[in-house]
DNA sequence: AACATTTTGCAACATAGTTGCAATAGTGTA
DNA sequence: TACACTATTGCAACTATGTTGCAAAATGTT
């Protein structure tokens, strides 16, 4: 974990720090999509709110992770796959939240659908967020 | 128009204020989604921006307006179509933002299409938010 | 190890949204 | 129309969220 972690920094050419590598870190270990709250809890006293903000900016800068709109309007945030690249993001994958253990889940295999604009409409990105109960919370009741 | 916003509201069971009567024209007035912010600004100094807060909940809670998430995490509000009502919104059209004038229709004719989930997932609402260039915007670049 | 560059923490600030409570305005009834 | 009852509003205070400038500390490079 430790290495991959490293590694991926590199690759996006940035420094490894302490912060870097513990915000990470809460990304690979928790497997849904993250709040600034949460990534605050995790990383418990150990770094700044500003550090934490910043870090995260630079991140999504670095395509190595993308923020996740919500019908509620909290910004959450998600690893990227591999195929995402500074400043060329390819999260074109439908989200999913469940109402039931309120995690946000990437859906990476459903894609976002295409519609139907009117006429002088021009599409440029399509965001989709679906709400209900994931797999987890369907097998555990 | 004074006519028709005193209907709406006496049709919602809520009482004629000045207030609700402002903010409702505001939308009337405004033909894409508005903020909070716009919502203040159009209000200017005669109400509260608490009383913004509590009104805007109040239509939202009698199918009088809806929110929409905007990739961005500002909260926006549209009127909803006659079809709503108190606690039962059909509002599943697509919503649109334009990258260039940055407003927000209802694209009340182009409804959100259904996509496959996973096993185990089960959706039960489903959020569709386009960006690009407005047909207006369009017309005159 | 020493230096230049990044990154971090702190303080202060800005914006967004909420709550309790007293004052005010709106509604139905006589 | 006046009254009483209820709903709504404004104020103050508070919490949460996010931003900026600057000095101190850590990182990468030689």
């Amino acid at each position: 974990m430790e290495q991959k972690i490293i590694d991926l920094l590199k690759r996006s050419s940035l420094s490894i720090t302490d912060s870097r590598k513990k915000i990470l870190e809460s990304f690979f270990q928790e497997n849904s999509a993250l709040a600034h709250a949460d990534i605050e809890d995790y990383v418990g006293e150990d770094f700044d709110r500003v550090t934490i903000y910043r870090t995260l900016q630079t991140f999504v800068d670095k395509g190595i992770i993308h923020t996740i709109p919500t019908p509620d309007n909290a910004v959450l945030y998600a690893l990227c796959k591999d195929s995402c690249s500074a400043g060329h993001h390819h999260d074109n994958h439908v989200h999913f939240i469940c109402d039931n253990c309120n995690k946000t889940f990437c859906l990476e295999h459903v894609v976002v659908p295409t519609v139907h604009m009117p006429v002088g409409f021009a599409a440029s990105q399509i965001d989709m967020v679906v709400s209900g109960i994931c797999n987890y919370c369907n097998a555990t009741t």
